[in-house]
DNA sequence: CATGAATGAGGGTTCATTCAT
DNA sequence: CATGAATGAACCCTCATTCAT
């Protein structure tokens, strides 16, 4: 009974974060209705007030929640590049697409939302949240890149300065096209940053000086 | 008296788009409240709807408004570079600065942030008016840069790529610094994107192939 | 020139006063928004307080003037029936299809419908009118009545009370069937009220007793 | 608790109604505030919206109710006459005085006033209501004298038509001495009505040819 | 006197939040 | 704890009316 009774709350606490998330992203805080949230939730209005307090502390637990998942899986793609690739052009294609898929796609995309349209509004969670996932991102990323110029397949001076050019390059042009996280990114300019993005940073970051194509 | 009567009005009509940028960028469209705007621009509340209709049609008035200003700025910043510096990485950080000013600066902060955060809500007028300065930006730009490869100072394939890159290697990092125009940018993040943005940028297509610092 | 100037002043005094009567007999009073009216009218709005001094003003014009046109038509119909009609029944029939066009067709359905909807905002002007113009046609149909009764053509005592019931007879059932005034009139019901309240009148009151068909 | 909850649920939905029936029949649909009906009836205004969606949800509610109860005080009093009446003329004065104060006194008056009053705003709303129950009194007081005439108290070829006339003799003046619902009726001039009206009625229906007095 | 523009006051509607069960 | 119902506070928008020309 218990366990039951348990299991349902958590049951119902997961549902509310599911839908405030999926309609604060689409419409906002502002515009946010807890009516609508929890009809898709399938619970009643009160039931978020037991559960999070107030309309801020649910969008405060949804940004957390949303932003741990975001986290995760950017960590789980850059852990999973090699550090001494046969094809090094290629490995780093695939982990900026892996990387723009996480910021852009799916949950992400309404993470990334969230973030960027409420900086205003809750200016210390976000700050927080945010710089937390950016600076966590940054550093696996330099730590990667590091590792690759100590087995000579690139040559840093600054690991840092690397990542944060990186990702500029490649995840710029698909914010902007995506309208910042609004509509769905056409894949063909994914493509075209990813590819055209790697090859200026292989130019000016790869083992020997060679000019961009 | 003609000119006295138009005056007035023409005044009026500047005061409130101005009253409704401020509060618009700074609390979004939905926390906006007419009473507001009307207050802040010294006129009654009907006279806005006497000018732009509702609350929408004042919203897109002020965010064609902005951007047209933006847009003129960005392009006698592009206009006033050199296509044959004496020095060109001084030349281009003049640039890069100057454009980055124009997007976070003052009223450019404020035009970027509106649309980007409204992007959801007004999604046919905010394309319109992004992707248009967007792509009149970029081909500037290009041909900006197409010149200054004309003139042997760069060594280009592709200019319309090398304005987005510059754009992205640029202004990344304050965009993100500034929460997407939520805060002032720190003039520290804005230095060091542009002197390491150009470098990476000269490192991939100077003149000769030379590493990045 | 004053002439010019006087002409033009009255014109568009009728102008409003046509337009307002258009506007109030489709709105109400209240629904009646006096923009709507100044454009029909073809002045500005403040031409209109010029004129009538203020909405309620204006309503109380249009009333009257309307009441007074649609007694007048009401006044001459009456005149024109014979006193010592060859066909008793055909011209009664005339008499009464002429009166109940001129309640319903129109601008009479529009002096009705306002007199009748806004009777309980302005109960004493409507109450004048409406009063004045109901017993002043009835005075003249129970003279015309009279008449008829005095050549032989009807056996009345009471006159007065003839001319209330032929009214009711043959208008009560084209008043419900357009609304009071809201829907044009089905020419169909019409007909049917004045053939079958004109041979219950003459079952009731004409020359020899016989029953109604 | 289910009966306590229900009961004040449906305790507010009646004070509601009753109180927008008053406000509505006195002011008219357009200068009713809600307001005022919420203070009226002890409620907060949303309350109102959650129980009838919106004002014009309110009004429908409104007439659709008072004209189920008028209607069935209509059947009500026609059921209860005899059909074989030792006095036929007092027989029916009573009938047509009870229906006459149906249609005139108190909610008959407020709902009478409100179709004919907004006749023009809610068409299809009014036209379907008072069609329906006109329509049914009709019918109802033509089988009343289908009987009468087939126990041989009248004499008619058509039932119907002699309710409808019935119906205008005695009810026009009333209707028209109350300017249609806005002031209360003289009873002097009810009585006047009825007595003439059913009088002529059986000059020209009653079982004999008889002249109207 | 006619007009374009401006305004003060007010009403319908929504929504975050709280009772009572 | 979950729920149906209720509420107070706000906000967008309209419109009769008045200035200034």
């Amino acid at each position: 009974m218990v366990a039951a009774e348990t299991t349902r709350r958590v049951d119902k606490h997961r549902a509310i974060l599911d839908a405030a998330l999926d309609v604060f992203a689409r419409q906002g805080y502002a515009d946010t209705n807890l009516d609508e949230v929890a009809e898709l939730a399938g619970v009643a209005k009160p039931t978020i007030y037991n559960h999070f307090g107030d309309k801020a502390g649910l969008f405060a637990a949804v940004v957390e929640t949303s932003s741990q998942d975001a986290n995760k899986q950017v960590a789980d793609v850059i852990a999973a590049t090699s550090t001494d690739p046969a094809d090094l052009r290629a490995e780093l294609e695939t982990l900026a697409h892996s990387l723009v898929h996480c910021l852009q796609g799916g949950a992400g995309s309404a993470t990334m939302r969230l973030q960027l349209v409420e900086g205003a509004r809750f200016p210390e969670l976000i700050s927080r949240v945010r710089d937390g996932n950016r600076d966590r991102t940054l550093d696996l990323l330099a730590g990667k890149l590091a590792q690759l110029s100590a087995t000579g397949h690139l040559r840093l001076r600054d690991p840092g300065r690397a990542a944060r050019q990186l990702m500029a390059l490649v995840s710029d042009e698909p914010l902007v096209n995506s309208g910042f996280g609004a509509r769905p990114v056409d894949p063909a300019v994914v493509d075209r940053a990813v590819t055209e993005g790697v090859d200026t940073f292989l130019a000016a970051f790869g083992p020997e000086p060679a000019p961009a194509t």
